[in-house]
RNA sequence: GAUUCCGUAGCUCAGCUGGUAGAGCAUUACACUUUUAAUGUAAGGGCCCUGGGUUCGAAUCCCAGCGGGAUCACCA
């Protein structure tokens, strides 16, 4: 990484000696103890004075208006900015004012951290500040910090908006501009509020293998890598389902798995190499009890981020509150384009396809086709939140056959903002028939199908010892987090995004 | 993978039909004891993404490459 200096990171280094010879080490070891956030003085010294007379506080020097012999100064802590007052002969009590003149008005730079000791006060502007009776350098800043200015109506001078800059270094977007944090403190908080939910229905959290000798439960291309000492091939994960309910299988009533998955495909604002799915699995349950934990679930979300259960997405505004829609696909499809397409023969739904202008091929049997309308003519119009329910079997190899409609699963999709959030059915646990699909989708292989499913022989030794009737779900995860904190691509709710590695 | 746009100072961006670079903020120096996008004065800072080509002359035009964005395809 080597590379010429600017001028200012000269500068810095230069800083750096400087401070060493005034006996100043830029990096110190030693613990700086800390009393108080900058958060917590804003919102509480108004109306507890008392307690802030001596406070000791740390954070990031990011901004000063020198003014002769006092200064201003903007200290940024985990929780926000605060204003420092520093005055020249109180910091200097003595004859050297070396600590000001040179020290502070010289020396330190934006990005440095610093800890400071004093008391809060308001200025005569009315602003919450800390007179500043001592400070300390903690860590020198070498490389210039982007500066970004809000002016008094709010608006952002200068902001770092270029998603390379912002996306390979996530550390300095993150220090640079605020809402980027906030985002994903949101993320977080609402993978608790969902973990809360499960943990309340008695489920357990658990973890499954990453590293998977056939790689199942999904329609992807996996990577592929390479085990030494076994000398095979393993691929990572591109779900979880068939382990959680190997799970089931061994007597857990309920089980969940945040689980990173893997899928060899393109990248683009909703799609990551790498990318969590919530799914989770309840012995004795169905797809309708499904639905119904699961818009609890999301509504807790919303009301965890939002404290309402409207969200404000893009020009949208989506509401949580439960009940959601349900429509069924064949429904959905009637209701969008006028066609019936539950008793149409592949060869007639090749006909609507194209009578459509909807894209079709010849490997595409007839769930697929009907999944293509869906997806090119219903799916956008699903902006509220609306469970698309009961698919054709075809489309689905790990579902249970309909309890009464032939033909028809018993599966819903979570449709959000036009987009598939969730993917739930009640399990299919007939291992025979489970045998049957695995073996339509060799079929659908050869056809030329390259999402279809490989057959995991252990798999079906396991529901042949018994599963139990079973509701299951995955949630996108990211796709969740991208709805509740309104940003349109999952770079913006992924710490580090997948990129092309930097050249040297 | 296809199409399209972009790459100029630490950051945000100008730079016309070709004449070898500009602004604001940031940096450096000086002034200023309650300011807040502080202000004033002055200074420094550029392999104009890389490599070829056209030309007397290229940041600018052409070709190729690298990197990124957007749209599409595949997928969640």
């Amino acid at each position: 990484m080597s590379h010429q200096l600017s001028e200012q990171e000269i500068v810095r280094r230069q800083k750096l000696d400087q401070l060493r010879a005034l006996g100043i080490e830029p990096y110190p070891a030693a613990e700086f103890n800390v009393n108080v956030t900058a958060k917590d003085i804003k919102e509480n010294y108004e109306r507890d004075k008392t307690s802030y007379k001596a406070i000791s506080i740390a954070g990031r020097f990011m901004g000063v208006r020198i003014m002769g012999k006092a200064s201003f100064a903007e200290l940024q802590d985990a929780t926000g900015r605060i204003q420092l007052y520093v005055n020249r002969d109180e910091i200097c009590p003595g004859e050297d004012k070396s600590l000001y003149n040179d020290v502070f008005k010289k020396l330190l730079d934006i990005g440095d951290y610093i800890g400071v000791e004093g008391y809060v006060f308001t200025t005569q502007v009315g602003e919450i500040s800390i007179h500043v009776t001592s400070f300390k350098l903690l860590s020198k800043s070498l490389k210039p910090l982007p500066i970004v200015k809000v002016d008094a109506e709010g608006a952002a001078h200068d902001s770092v908006s270029d998603p390379e800059f912002r996306y390979r270094q996530r550390y300095a977007d993150l220090v640079v501009n605020p809402g980027v944090k906030e985002t994903f403190v949101k993320r977080t908080k609402m993978i608790n509020s969902i973990r809360e939910s499960l943990n309340n229905l008695g489920l357990l959290e658990v973890d499954t293998p990453v590293l998977q000798a056939i790689p199942g439960g999904a329609a992807a291309r996996p990577f592929v890598t390479h085990h030494n000492a076994l000398d095979v091939p393993f691929y990572l994960r591109i779900a979880n389902e068939l382990y959680l309910k190997r799970l089931i299988v061994g007597g857990f009533d309920g089980v969940y798995e945040f689980s990173r998955n893997f899928r060899n495909e393109g990248m683009d604002r909703t799609h990551n190499p790498e990318f969590t799915v919530l799914e989770f699995y309840v012995a004795y349950k169905d797809y309708e009890w499904m639905m119904t934990t699961c818009e609890n679930m999301l509504e807790k979300v919303a009301l965890a981020l939002h404290d309402t259960t409207e969200v404000t997405v893009g020009e949208q505004k989506i509401n949580f509150q439960t009940p959601f829609k349900r429509v069924t696909l064949y429904d959905a499809i009637k209701e969008h384009t006028g066609i019936d397409v539950s008793n149409m023969s592949e060869e007639e739904l090749r006909d609507a396809c194209r009578s459509m202008n909807v894209p079709c091929d010849k490997t595409m049997g007839r769930g697929k086709l009907i999944d293509q309308i869906f997806g090119e003519k219903c799916e956008g119009h699903y902006i509220q939140p609306t469970f698309i329910t009961d698919y054709p079997v075809e489309m689905s190899p790990l579902t249970k056959k309909h309890r009464s409609k032939p033909g028809l699963v018993e599966r819903f999709e979570l449709m959000v903002n036009g987009k598939e959030i969730a993917n739930a059915y009640s399990e299919l646990n007939d291992p025979i028939d489970q045998r049957e699909r695995f073996e339509e989708q060799v079929k659908l292989m050869e056809r030329g199908d390259d999402e279809a499913m490989y057959i995991d022989h252990d798999f079906l030794r396991a529901l042949e010892y018994g599963m139990p009737p079973t509701a299951g779900i995955g949630i996108g995860i990211d796709r969740l987090a991208m709805l509740m904190t309104n940003n349109v691509s999952i770079q913006d709710v992924l710490f580090f995004p997948q990129m092309r590695p930097e050249k040297q």
